[in-house]
DNA sequence: GTGCGAGTATGA
DNA sequence: CATACTCGCACC
């Protein structure tokens, strides 16, 4: 009998400064059930814990004598190396604890379901050598599929044209790349923003790779459901792997490919520390792992371009002449005020042209109406020329706040209440709130069309699909039900309601809402249309009448630049305690020479403050933000602390 | 976080 | 000199 092994441990503990591996003896007894990757119980700090094995060494470099290994828990190896390097990558990147992360990625097990039979998962049958009908259609797509099927590691951001048509077929696109994947023998993990979304992808995939030869991962169908799924991928009896955000995470035998579409939707934003963005967890993957990566969409996330123009991805996009071709016809009504009772038909605040739109929709099929929800934090522009006005100190939309002599602009971000603003446009120095529309809009669009079918699809209320009928389907964005044939036209309300949030992402969520409309329209050869009611001018409006969120995430990053926010900057949002907030800034800034801008009050006794630096020196403010972290931890000093960086939402 | 040992305070 | 208590730190 030889020395006893050693097993290298992660243990439960999201302390700081412990953020590490601690070495244990193997005790003969457990030896034969202790595998890298299982889940074992340990003694820590004078308390028994849960950890996973991510090694079994020969020996131990601690000077001291090891404890023991208390209980294997399971044997299964649930926790895989390349997600040890990913969930380590991803609490870097984050400025969080490996244990924090390893919770996202790891599902709860599930005793019963581990114990079960195994399920045979039938290999999913790729598709046929020439059969993309999406993907292939655009410059480099055939490259890009034929790198994913050769074993190479192709990264690209698929901008898809916006129409009914296996052109702008994101769940086409999906399959496509993930059938080529799959015909070079390697893994696939196909994401999706939402439940519904999941619902079209995992129908798709039934049909092309046939019942049982993939999993979906997701936590809604409860743990059972949950930790089967993830048990399939983590065995490597199935190959295709489909979920929302924490599937970012799933273990998939010799992975080929992370495709996600729409990343720009704010779900891909985690909740829990330390709030990694799944965007970024599917980067963190093609680079440990070394596999193809697709961001597939109709829009063009800032994130994405900032990207593209690092040349990380390469950008997969039909020019903008054969998009227009393909795609329905935008135009724009001017959303003038009407007055009420000028369409003595409605008594409608729309505009004449919207009824006619509809009117003329109508003969041909289904039309989309998306009215956006109320409820938004309004953003001030200026009185002139209506661009959005933005604190002198930050860059910040500003917001509207009440007090005793009317209203007063207050940035929300820098705490700051600018006493002169003005315009970087036009130079007027007059600002307005604006107008915010009013949700009566499905009545009136029923009285106006009274013999027409109505359809309602909303958060609460949401229809998948509709047929090839005539109908009046009326959407809240995000919802809107997919028209068998493609609509025959589509309507955008309150477009200036969707862009007036004191949000800096406000242009570019409104335009990707609108382009997934769009996307269910039928082309211009069709007589597919679109109007949007808002003002023409709008730069976001002009890019989704030009179908051009390309040249509109250019701008915006540009923009981003010269306000110095993230993805152009690296940006850390420090909250807590006065004292304690203070103290890092000072720390942090001094060591790494980033900008800061607060503290501002942030609720009960909390404040916070934000640091930025160029991306270049991004790795080094997370490390300093980490390092303060562990210093107080290990002191045990006073108040707390929470770090967040790139928060999706400032 | 938790437990422990060193170091200091307190009292018989 | 014995016991009590706090502080600082290591935690495998």
């Amino acid at each position: 009998m030889g020395e006893p092994k050693v097993a290298r441990v992660v243990v439960d503990m999201p302390l700081p400064h412990l953020d590490r591996p601690f070495d244990y003896v193997i005790p003969e007894a457990l030896a034969a059930e202790v595998v890298p990757g299982c889940r074992v119980k340990v003694r820590f700090a004078g308390r028994q814990r849960d950890g996973f094995v991510i090694e079994v060494a020969n020996s131990s470099q601690v000077d001291r004598e090891l404890a023991p290994l208390l209980k294997v828990t399971s044997s299964e190896p649930v926790l895989k190396p390349e997600i040890v390097a990913l969930v380590r990558a991803v609490a870097d990147h984050y400025a969080g604890t490996f244990a924090d992360v390893v919770r996202l990625a790891v599902p709860p097990r599930h005793g019963i379901t581990e114990k079960a039979d195994l399920i045979k998962h039938p290999a999913p049958v790729p598709l046929a050598g020439e059969s993309s009908r999406c993907v292939a259609r655009y410059p480099h797509g055939a490259q890009l599929l034929a790198a994913l099927g050769d074993g190479r590691a192709p990264r690209a951001a698929l901008t898809l044209a916006p129409v009914a048509r296996p052109v702008g077929d994101w769940v086409g696109a999906l399959v496509e790349a993930a059938s080529a994947t799959l015909g070079g023998g390697r893994g696939v993990l196909l994401l999706v923003p939402d439940a519904a979304d999941l619902v079209r992808l995992e129908a798709r995939c039934v049909e092309v790779f046939g019942r049982g030869s993939f999993v979906t991962l997701t936590a809604e169908k409860g743990p059972a459901a949950r930790y089967r799924a993830f048990l399939a991928a983590a065995r490597g009896g199935v190959r295709l792997v489909l979920g929302t955000r924490a599937a970012a995470f799933a273990p998939v035998a010799d992975l080929g490919l992370v495709a996600m579409y729409d990343d720009g939707d704010d779900s891909w934003a985690e909740p829990r520390a330390p709030y990694p963005h799944a965007r970024v967890v599917a980067g963190l993957r093609a680079t440990v792992q070394h596999c193809g990566l697709l961001y597939v969409g109709y829009g063009r996330s800032t994130e994405t371009q900032a990207m593209v123009e690092r040349g990380w991805l390469t950008a997969v996009a039909a020019p903008l002449a054969a998009r227009r071709e393909e795609c329905p016809v935008v135009r724009v009504s001017n959303d003038a005020s009407p007055v009420a009772g000028r369409d003595p038909a409605a008594h409608s605040r729309l505009p004449h042209e919207v009824f006619t739109a509809i009117r003329a929709g109508l003969a041909a099929g289904p039309v989309l109406v998306q009215v956006p929800r109320a409820g938004y934090l309004a953003a001030l522009a200026c009185a002139r020329c209506r661009s959005v006005a933005r604190c002198p100190h930050c860059g910040h939309p500003l917001a509207g706040e009440r007090t005793e002599r009317g209203a007063a602009p207050v940035c929300r971000l820098c705490g700051g209440h600018p006493e002169s603003w003005h315009c970087g446009d036009c130079g007027s120095a007059e600002l307005r709130a604006p107008r915010v529309g009013v949700v009566r809009t499905a009545e009136e669009l029923g009285r106006a069309f009274p013999n027409t079918l109505v359809v309602q699809s909303s958060g609460d209320h949401p229809v998948a699909s509709v047929s090839d009928e005539p109908a009046l389907v009326l959407a809240t964005p995000g919802v809107e039900p997919v028209a068998v044939g493609g609509y025959a036209a589509a309507v955008l309300l309150d477009a200036e309601m969707l862009l007036a949030r004191a949000d800096l992402r406000a242009g570019e969520e409104a335009l990707r809402r609108w382009l997934s409309a769009v996307a269910l329209v039928r082309g211009a050869s069709d007589d597919g249309t679109v109007m949007v009611v808002g003002e023409a001018s709008a730069r976001t409006v002009q890019a989704l009448v030009r179908l051009d969120p390309v040249g509109f995430a250019e701008r915006e990053l540009a923009d981003r630049a010269e306000a110095g926010f993230p993805p152009a900057t690296r940006l850390i949002i420090l909250e807590g305690m006065a004292g304690a907030v203070d103290e890092a800034v000072q720390v942090i800034t001094t060591e790494t020479g980033a900008a800061p801008l607060g503290p501002v009050p942030a609720g009960e006794d909390s404040v916070r403050a934000m640091l930025r630096v160029p991306i270049s020196a991004g790795a080094a403010l997370v490390g300093a933000a980490k390092h303060v972290q562990v210093r107080r931890a290990a002191h045990k000093e006073e108040g707390s602390l929470r770090v967040r960086v790139d928060p999706a939402v400032l």
